[in-house]
Order: structure tokens, then sequence, then C-alpha cells
DNA sequence: TTTATTTGACCTTG
DNA sequence: CAAGGTCAAATAAA
């Protein structure tokens, strides 16, 4: 795509932004192919994770690009253009939106009323969805607070895997609008837990026709996908949270190299952040980073919150993970 | 019986 | 002391 070609009224880096993604683009057609051919996945794990740190990469320059400019202030979502073309404009993820609040989430850790000393410098990051998002994690609820100045409750999820694996991972999922609805969703630390959930690459789909793809930004495995309220007809909730069990779908593990090497809980966490996140800052000394990385077309049932102001106002919603 | 959720109490911090 | 975060006993659900 050539600059020449842009109009001239568009702002330099608005056309930047678009190549980075329209390169991300092409890079998300070519990983639908890698993956299209279950075999090279297998064979060349390294190209493939390849492709998916050069889509990351695209994904940093657009961020680079829109935090040097007012971009930021115009609605851009990412997932629409990881839409390869061939998707019909109106095949919109039908359920859940990762908010452009959360994909430029560059949260600013502050010190807070409550916040414990040993967290005080775990990586957090903040996403704002207008749906609850499976961000394809087991999550246990632990507790529910009422919030001052806030309407709604805010409800507390550690890692299932905390006393198994010694997981500290957190969330904290609020409802800050009712309509239409909006979380707030605050993840605290990040997973040092081998989630079985986070490995699985679907390759066959009951649909397909349909292309959406799913990436997942922290573990750099990726999934073409379908929605998920029609890849996962026969979910069963293993875990109480409410979050879809995988393992009974036909899925593909990523290479046992790529999955010990990422998630072998007795590598330290800079080691597996460094491979699985080399685009991302994070880590005991950082107080930016980005969210945690789940950009998903997808959905799937979830029923995350019990809003006891509301009561049963959730009992409708898909998630996404 | 096991596992998950609820909820009041307790802890930490500002 | 107030507010937010976590714990853990009680309860509910599978």
């Amino acid at each position: 795509m050539e600059s020449s070609s842009w109009p001239e009224s568009l702002p330099s880096n608005r056309i930047k932004t678009i190549q980075e993604l329209t390169k991300g683009q092409v890079l998300t057609n070519n990983l639908r192919e890698m993956i299209g051919q279950s075999e090279k996945i297998e064979s060349d794990i390294k190209s493939v994770n390849g492709v998916v740190v050069q889509i990351l990469g695209m994904f940093d320059n657009t961020l680079s690009i829109m935090d040097s400019s007012n971009l930021i202030s115009e609605p851009h979502n990412p997932i629409n253009d990881l839409r390869p073309p061939n998707i019909k404009g109106d095949q919109k993820p039908k359920v859940s939106e990762v908010s452009d609040e959360s994909i430029k989430t560059k949260t600013l850790m502050k010190k807070k009323r409550g916040c414990y000393n040993k967290r005080k410098n775990a990586w957090i990051s903040t996403n704002v969805t207008f749906d609850l998002i499976d961000d394809g994690y087991a999550w246990r609820k632990y507790g529910q607070k009422t919030i001052l100045n806030s309407k709604h409750q805010r409800n507390y999820f550690r890692c299932s895997h905390k006393f198994e694996q010694g997981c500290q991972a957190t969330k904290q999922v609020q409802k800050i609008n009712d309509k239409p609805s909006k979380y707030k969703i605050t993840y605290n630390g990040r997973h040092t837990c081998n989630n079985l959930q986070r490995s699985q690459i679907i390759v066959e789909t009951p649909n397909p026709s349909d292309n959406s793809i799913l990436i997942n930004f922290e573990t750099n495995t990726f999934t073409e996908n379908n929605k998920v309220n029609t890849c996962f007809p026969s979910m069963e909730h293993t875990h109480k949270e409410g979050f879809p069990s995988l393992g009974h779908l036909k899925c593909k593990e990523v290479s046992s190299y790529d999955y010990h090497t990422l998630w072998d809980p007795t590598v330290g966490l800079s080691q597996v952040s460094s491979k699985s996140m080399p685009l991302m800052s994070y880590g005991e000394d950082y107080e930016v980073s980005y969210s945690p990385g789940v950009f998903s077309s997808t959905c799937s049932t979830h029923d995350y919150e019990n809003d006891t102001t509301e009561g049963h106002d959730l009992d409708d919603f898909f998630f996404d993970f």
C-alpha cells in the first residue's frame, strides 16, 4: 500500500496507523493460512510464533503512533482489523467488544487504599468492556464489595490455581454502566499457572465459513475461530466460575516445546514474559502496562458477576474466552 | 461428599 | 477512621 495513494487530507499519523493495521491484516491472513495447515504448525511452531510476534509488533507500532498523536480519541477497534477481508462487514462480533479504552490501556498503577503491600508492584491492567469477556483463565470468586460512589458492587476473583500452583493472579470486575452495560475489569498480577485452557489452538471449526481470528496476546497462541457461541455448542462448564472448559473441543494443543517453554511454572516469570510477551511492558518494576491482551471477537457464556444490586442482570451475558 | 459462592469480619493503607 | 482488598466460615449447588 503506497502512502501516495492516501488522500492528502489524511494526517500522516493516521496513514501510518492504517498502514500498520493493513500490515497486520496481511500477517493475520498468513497466520490463518498456517493455521489451516495444522501439520505446519506442529513442524514449524517457531515460524508461526514469528508471525504472531510481527502482528504484535504491528499493534505496538500502531499504539505508539496513536500515542504520539491525538488519534487515540478516535474510536478504533483492532478486532475489526484482525478480521480477514472476506468477512462481511455486518458480521460483527456478536456480543463481546473490547472497548478502545481497553486496547489503549496503559494503566498507571496508583497507590490506593486497601492495596496490600505485597501487591503494590504487581502487574496491573484495566480493561473496560461492553461485555464481560472470558479471558480463558479459570477464576474463582472470593469477594464482593460495595464501592463508595459506585452503583454496583465490585467482584473479586482469584485464579482457580492459586493454591494448586501458587498463581497469584487476581481480577476485579465492576459494572460501571447500565445501558449499555459496561464493565471495568482490572487484572492484578500475571498468571503463573499452567492453565490448559490457554494452550489450545482450535483448528477445526463447526462452521468453516466463519473465519474470525482469535489471538491470545499473552500466550502468543492463536485461534481460528467461530463466534464462540456457535463454536461451543455443547459447552460444559466444568469451572464453577462459569468459564467454559475447552478440553472437550476439537483442539490441537501447542507443541510441548512451546507449551512448556512458555508456561512451565518452574520457569521464572521474567523468562516467561520475555518469551511470551516480547512487546509488552511487564514485570515488577513497571508501573505502566498494556492490557493482558486477549482481544477477541468471539464469545461464550459466562455467568461472571452476580451483582446483588441487580441480581440477575448478567444472566444474558456471553463471554469471549 | 465435594466444590463453588456468598458474605461478614478482618487486614492494610492513606 | 474510612475505604478497599482478602479471608474463611456458612451455605448452596452439583
